[in-house]
RNA sequence: GGUCCCAUCGUCUAGCCUGGCCUAGGACGUCGGCCUCUCACGUCGAAAACAGGGGUUCGAAUCCCCUUGGGACCA
């Protein structure tokens, strides 16, 4: 059996979508898991919409998501004249033929067609044309089986079947000479011996055509494998009005490769009850076979909790290390020591789905100043509190040593004295110290805050409850 | 409009090919309990689906047909 290759091959109009990124993850496993090889092609062929950025951009979200390719990435347009070379090969064959019709009654024939309940295929006016069309522009097209059936033996959709009336002599070369792209991606993926096609559902009522031209032009016509597209929540072809659909907006809302790409691979692919996989094994357990056949919808809180999970694989230090970009651009000072930031992320990554949330959660630390939530001061920070709190701060004070075990005498000391439970000083201890009424566990707050600060912000609190019981406002 | 694809909890899915083990399983989300210094994690539990109708069969989520609904392509 030869070699797997599999390929993906956008078309360089915007950035890499979701959709897109599955269609080349499942190409990429495919690829791996059969220790074939997976290829990069950028469908340039549009000369009008391509851009670099969108390029840089597809390569940028690629590399990110460790969707690394064996070759390329080749450049479709490069490849043009080539393709103009099986055409002319097509020509003297009589395979395809010169059409001369002028689009506006092309147009108008498709439109009658519609109207009489026929499908808008060309008449093929001009497919037994000699004549030279001389100076009059012309297109090149295919000259396609009349009857009969093409089948598209699908890998995930099974056999299906098109009749060959149905389908169109289809354009080979435009009227200016440029391949089109049924034209383009058969050769190429020719070219490039890809044996296994695999891509998005929407291309499968092309596949006949295309089918017919491998056939054509001499070439094996590889095995495809066409997967159910990814809908948004309205059960419509994702887009920009259901949010986020860019990879880098994923990166940016702090999102992990691995998070991603499982989350991805698990839609429209299944591996029995299992949910959380690492890279090696989607490549061990990948299997078209396991692909399903209707379409899904992406769901955004499934993502995130895919990502939480993978955010509690990682090591505080490699959280440490993918929290920092984020930090930074949130314009907050790095601590400095680097085993503060691991050993904040430890704690943050209990409570946080994205990176982006644990950098939030680490304000208390990094932020140059806390803001004290008016509603948590309101309700935690009263005045019942204050003569324990005070007494906390002196205990704090005088702490021969600040680590855990030391705060907890601390607050047991005073604890004890006012009779109170944990809870009615931690929460206001917590309000003190970050502003909040959620955190990691106050112990570990403090200690990651240091004695200065620490006793810097209950001073403000108490500060605090002196002026509001002064000012009345108390009830 | 034509051709093609699809149809299990709100969502992702297992089961379907090779009918009985399905009283339809898991996961996200939702709701509730427990744990608890808060949040979270964890844990226990609940509500929640075979689109509809025919057929085949002793027996259908599973096979066949029709209908309905959704989607893709053709511009």
């Amino acid at each position: 059996m030869p070699t797997v290759r599999t390929r993906f091959a956008p078309s360089p109009t915007g950035y890499l979508h979701i959709g897109g990124a599955r269609t080349a993850l499942f190409n990429h496993l495919f690829a791996r898991h059969h220790r074939g090889a997976f290829v990069l092609r950028i469908e340039d062929t549009d000369r009008e919409r391509s851009t670099q950025q969108s390029i840089d951009a597809i390569l940028d979200a690629m590399t990110w998501l460790g969707l690394d390719w064996d070759e390329g990435p080749f450049f479709q347009s490069q490849a043009a004249a080539a393709h103009r070379e099986h055409v002319d090969r097509l020509l003297s064959g009589g395979r395809a033929y010169r059409c001369t019709c002028p689009a506006e009654e092309l147009d108008a024939k498709r439109a009658a067609a519609r109207a009489a309940g026929r499908t808008p295929v060309y008449d093929r006016t001009c497919r037994d044309r000699r004549d030279d069309p001389g100076g009059r522009p012309y297109t090149v097209r295919f000259k396609a089986p009349l009857d009969g059936a093409t089948v598209v033996s699908d890998i995930v959709k099974g056999d299906v079947q098109f009749p060959n009336q149905e389908l169109d002599d289809l354009i080979l070369l435009r009227s200016d000479g440029s391949p089109t792209y049924n034209l383009s991606a058969v050769i190429d993926d020719a070219l490039m011996r890809i044996t296994h096609i695999i891509r998005g559902e929407d291309h499968l009522s092309n596949t006949p055509k295309q089918i017919q031209l491998y056939r054509a032009l001499g070439f094996d016509v590889p095995a495809f494998a066409h997967i159910p597209l990814i809908l948004g929540s309205d059960r419509t072809r994702l887009s920009k009005r259901h949010g986020a659909t860019s990879v880098t907006a994923y990166r940016d809302m702090g999102y992990l490769a691995d998070g991603l790409v499982n989350y991805l691979a698990r839609l429209g692919w299944s591996h029995g009850d299992q949910e959380i996989f690492t890279r090696d094994e989607l490549i061990e357990k990948f299997s078209l076979a396991s692909v399903g056949t209707a379409a899904g919808v992406y769901n955004p809180e499934k993502a995130e909790w895919v990502n939480a999970c993978h955010l509690k694989t990682l090591e505080p230090a490699q959280l440490a290390d993918r929290m920092r970009p984020f930090v930074v651009a949130r314009g907050w000072q790095l601590p400095e020591r680097d085993s503060d930031l691991a050993a904040l992320a430890g704690l943050l990554r209990e409570r946080a789905s994205t990176l982006v949330e644990m950098v939030e959660g680490a304000h208390f630390l990094l932020a140059p100043d806390i803001e004290v939530d008016p509603d948590a001061a309101q309700k935690h920070l009263r005045p019942a509190i204050f003569e324990p709190l005070r007494r906390l701060r002196h205990s704090l004070a005088a702490l021969s040593s600040w680590d855990d075990e030391s705060l907890h005498h601390a607050f047991d000391a005073t604890t004890a004295a006012f009779e109170i439970k944990l809870g009615k000083i931690a929460q206001p201890v917590r309000v003190a110290v970050t502003g909040r009424t959620a955190s990691p566990g106050i112990f570990e707050v403090l200690e990651l805050l240091g004695r200065e600060r620490s006793l810097e912000r209950l001073d403000s609190a108490l500060a605090w409850i002196e002026r509001r019981a002064t000012d009345g406002t108390e009830t």
